[in-house]
DNA sequence: CCGCAAATCTGCGCGGCGCGCAATTTTTAA
DNA sequence: TTAAAAATTGCGCGCCGCGCAGATTTGCGG
């Protein structure tokens, strides 16, 4: 990769943590696109040539999580499917290097309350689930590779994929609705585990 | 039903399909909000007291669609659960009375073309899948009550629901990405079927 | 090290959007 | 019939997304 290419990861990176930090402090419409565009040493106009929202912006490292799962997918050819996709959401859902570098200039616990106000924004959560379904997409590509499908014509590698993200934010939903102690990579376990299961009730 | 709140619905209706009609004969961002609303008989302030947005009007119908499925659930307390769920889906997501008053003033193949294109739209596909995540809530507490869950503790019934909802997306995305000759009514079975399976390899 | 071409950044400006506010019209209930 | 409640409307503001064109930076061959 060149310095160009790095730059322009560089930046996206910087203009959606901004984001994401400015969002969890004031809230999403107390931050103005320019806000964001300066926190990152950037001018606005060209916060709008690396994201068409604020809200693209902000879900922008979840789009890139999860992108990463279908990627892991791809470098587990041996293992038995779902082993596979459990391995890779739980290593992408894991407590992050980049994560711990960036993030809470705060309390941990406010941090947290700022981002389950942040994820209850209607505007937000739209944009979230998009980031989910593109990489849907990707996942059941990978799927497709390992099955030996053709992600055209076939339903199922497209099901999984869906049945994974599904499985994702749900996790992820409940462990913001119940801020309990249980770790985030038992509630990603549980889910997987029950959809491979075919949803029997418990 | 008070003769206010039908003449509320009769107006998200009316605006809802205006929105949609127009976006599939010019496309989205040929259309303004000023056009829907004038298309539906109301002034263009009124729009944004029904809907916060042009993609939340279009998406309303599928709101709509999804919503009842819940409702429907809840009216089929006997039945096992994922025969009840595949009964309800089929209903809502069955040719409708509805569809057939309101649409195409315009070529059948024509109008499909035209959804496809609607569909891929960024900004509306962010706002459907914000609709169904909206309807998966009240899924999920219809399947919680038939379970006997507790939709706030349990991860149970929101990962029925989103199962469920995944399962209708992917189905209709294979719909649209295949324009064959397979009923979306056989997709959709397939689909819940294959999961309450637990979407073992085929 | 130089200079050129391509990619990127930036300032400007426009049209549309979302919404608060207050006045007006319509509906409901007494 | 009349008063209260609710819905519709017009007006206006601030922000946003983006096209365009000029300035700036980067990568590369000489």
């Amino acid at each position: 990769m060149g310095l160009r290419e790095r730059k322009k990861a560089q930046t996206h990176a910087a203009l959606s943590w901004a984001a994401i930090r400015l969002t969890v402090e004031r809230g999403f419409d107390q931050v103005k696109v320019e806000d964001i565009a300066e926190a990152a040493g950037v001018s606005p106009r060209t916060f709008n040539n690396y994201f068409s929202s604020k809200a693209e912006a902000i879900a922008f490292r979840h789009l890139d999580r999860c992108l990463r799962v279908a990627e892991e997918l791809r470098g587990r050819p041996g293992e038995p499917l779902w082993d596979a996709i459990t391995g890779s959401v739980l290593r992408q859902f894991a407590p992050d290097a980049e994560a711990i570098a960036h993030p809470p200039p705060v309390d941990a616990a406010q941090w947290t309350e700022g981002v389950r106000v942040m994820v209850a924004e209607p505007a937000l959560r739209g944009e979230m689930l998009r980031a989910g379904a593109t990489a849907e997409a990707e996942i059941a590509a990978a799927v497709a590779e390992r099955t030996g499908g053709d992600p055209e014509r076939d339903l199922y590698p497209h099901l999984v994929a869906s049945a994974v993200m599904g499985a994702v934010n749900t996790a992820i939903s409940h462990h913001l609705r119940i801020d309990a102690a249980v770790p985030v990579r038992r509630l990603l376990t549980d889910a997987l585990d029950r959809i491979a299961a075919g949803l029997a009730t418990p």
